[in-house]
RNA sequence: GGCGCAUUGGUGUAGUUGGUUAACACGCCGCCCUCUCAAGGCGGAGACCACGGGUUCGAGUCCCGUAUGCGCUACCA
């Protein structure tokens, strides 16, 4: 039978990148076995879900470049008539029983505490059975009659009393739980009779075909329950293969409330990341591919295997899906590392250092849309970027695309290659302008200089401005910092000669000039 | 409280029939290069493989226990 995955989120909230992972594995699974990937939207709980969730989660799955889903997207709310009928089909066939208990309220805040103490005491008190309750046996027909006379009721499993479900997860192995350890779970709601989770998902997985139930380490031990499910409802059990959390610094929870837009993958496309580059960071962690970073790759071989062994963590999209397997998943939890305090380390430093890895060394070609959309949303695009103005366009960009990190800086640090208002960093102009004071009379001196060059390229502003430094009787060196910052506005950039030579005879003269001012 | 899962330098990981000096990437430090900053090259600090017991000639690798973290335990998903 071919593979058939799914990535079932819950709409309560933009993607989370723990579930972005789960569904980037889903996909490059699906990928690798030639199988199909679906998704399939669980908004059953529908105070809590929202269209905007389900907007931002299909947004940042295309982002990820893994939105072609194979089959339409399902919608689970749709499907709650097909969850009810087999939960009644399993009353009908005495698997699951209608639970007359008057339905208790609980409040949301305290579920765990309660869960605790609730335990503490059927500890105590000798071994409260979970097959204790009175309307597990009730006959079929008094059921029947009882519902048919309007009285509410849940639907429960009825859980066997003795014995033990088991399964092999693909990544942690042979799983087992005594029955005695599970109680008859809530099918349907008493009620609305509205179906519960683990219904909800086992009727729509079968539905759907799947074969591989790739999720997170959370569903662990609740897959006991829907494998007694499946088995109630004769239907095949399907794979199961989860994944270990992701985990804050410390090894603590990485919560939307408490660590705010870095757990969401749309805050990282708005900061100027490569979907590329986020997909490769995001595979490492939690999966490894075999052997491709062995002490041995990285010394022995070829001429070229040091460099290539360096950079193996930078894995194209091609490779990652031939590489893929749920046998290298891991055990524990990875921690995605980032600092609140510290702006520079924002978030993961590997990540960080990844995007700029793609950025510097991707084809141009590829990269050049990518730094278009972003001139367009900041106002630096300009219609002849792609026409005359081209070859330009793509030179600089290729040009300072070395030192950045996001998509942002082209606009931000870039910003003085494609616009005269540009900002003066202050520590530059201190470091570059301010320090001497010959400079007022220097720059404007060089500016016409440089005005004379002819014609103008690299080597000639080059020879042009050593002369001029040799006549003046200064070192080089100062002309050129104080011309970056005149010309960039920064302390940092590319060489010098480049600079001049992408920014124009004209702009240079100009802003060499304003920048007297400065000084 | 019960049950489950995990534990290799700061982080991600390699280490898969137990065998010598625990490897790689990011980060950090230094040197080289140099008009700055990156990149690149070279080098360095940083792990008694959570802890304690075993088994064995030999354990990061096997077994038991402890600790810590996380998950589940709900008429939430």
């Amino acid at each position: 039978m071919s593979v058939r995955v799914r990535f079932a989120p819950s709409p309560t909230g933009y993607l989370h990148i723990g579930a972005a992972r789960t569904a980037l594995f889903n996909w490059l699974y699906a990928r690798k076995e030639g199988g199909k990937f679906l998704l399939r939207v669980e908004d059953t709980d529908l105070q809590r879900s929202t269209e905007e969730s389900t907007r931002s989660i299909l947004e940042g799955l295309a982002w990820l470049g893994i939105g072609d889903y194979d089959e339409e997207i399902v919608f689970q709310s749709r499907n709650a008539d097909k969850h009810r009928e087999a939960a009644m089909r399993l009353v009908r066939e005495g698997k699951a029983y209608r639970d007359f208990t008057p339905k208790g309220e609980r409040s949301d805040a305290n579920v765990k505490q309660e869960i605790a103490e609730r335990a503490r005491t059927a500890a105590a008190g000798e071994g409260a059975s979970h097959r204790a309750n009175p309307f597990r046996d009730l006959p079929l027909e008094e059921s029947d009659r009882r519902a048919a006379d309007g009285e509410p009721f849940a639907v429960r499993l009825k859980v066997p009393a003795e014995g033990q479900t088991h399964f092999t997860d693909a990544v942690y192995g042979e799983q087992e739980r005594a029955h005695s350890e599970i109680e008859d779970l809530v099918l349907l709601r008493s009620g609305d009779l509205s179906p519960l989770y683990n219904l909800s998902v086992v009727v729509d997985d079968i539905e759907m075909g799947i074969t591989d139930v790739i999720r997170g380490q959370d569903h662990l031990t609740n897959t006991h329950k829907q494998v007694l499910i499946y088995e109630a409802l004769g239907a095949a059990v399907p794979r199961f293969a989860h994944l270990p959390l992701i985990l804050a610094p410390g090894g603590k929870k990485l919560s939307k409330r408490i660590h705010g837009e870095i757990v969401s993958l749309t805050t990282y496309r708005d900061r100027g990341f490569l979907p590329e580059a986020f997909r490769n960071f995001l595979a490492l962690l939690g999966w490894s591919p075999a052997g491709l970073q062995s002490a041995e790759d990285a010394t022995h071989g070829n001429e070229q295997t040091a460099a290539d062994a360096r950079g193996s963590e930078i894995i194209p999209l091609s490779d990652l899906i031939e590489n893929f397997s749920l046998e290298r998943i891991h055990r524990s939890p990875a921690i995605f590392n980032f600092d609140a305090n510290n702006p520079k380390r924002w978030t993961d430093d590997k990540l960080i250092w990844m995007n700029a890895e793609y950025i510097r060394t991707m084809p141009l070609e590829e990269l050049l849309p990518l730094v278009r959309a972003e001139f367009e949303s900041a106002g630096l695009w300009r219609a002849e970027y792609d026409a005359e103005r081209r070859e330009w366009f793509a030179r600089t960009i290729n040009l300072i695309r070395e030192r950045f990190y996001t998509l942002k800086d082209f606009s931000g640090q870039g910003r003085a290659y494609f616009a005269d208002d540009f900002e003066f960093d202050e520590a530059a102009v201190r470091k570059n302008l301010k320090k001497d004071a010959s400079l007022r009379e220097l720059l404007p001196a060089l500016a016409e200089r440089l005005e004379a060059v002819e014609p103008w390229t690299l080597e000639a502003v080059e020879q042009a401005l050593r002369d001029f430094a040799d006549e003046r009787g200064v070192k080089a060196g100062l002309l050129i910092n104080a011309s970056r910052t005149a010309l960039t506005g920064q302390a940092v950039g590319p060489s010098m000669f480049d600079v001049f030579e992408v920014v124009g005879r004209e702009r240079s003269a100009r802003r060499l000039r304003a920048a007297a001012a400065l000084v």
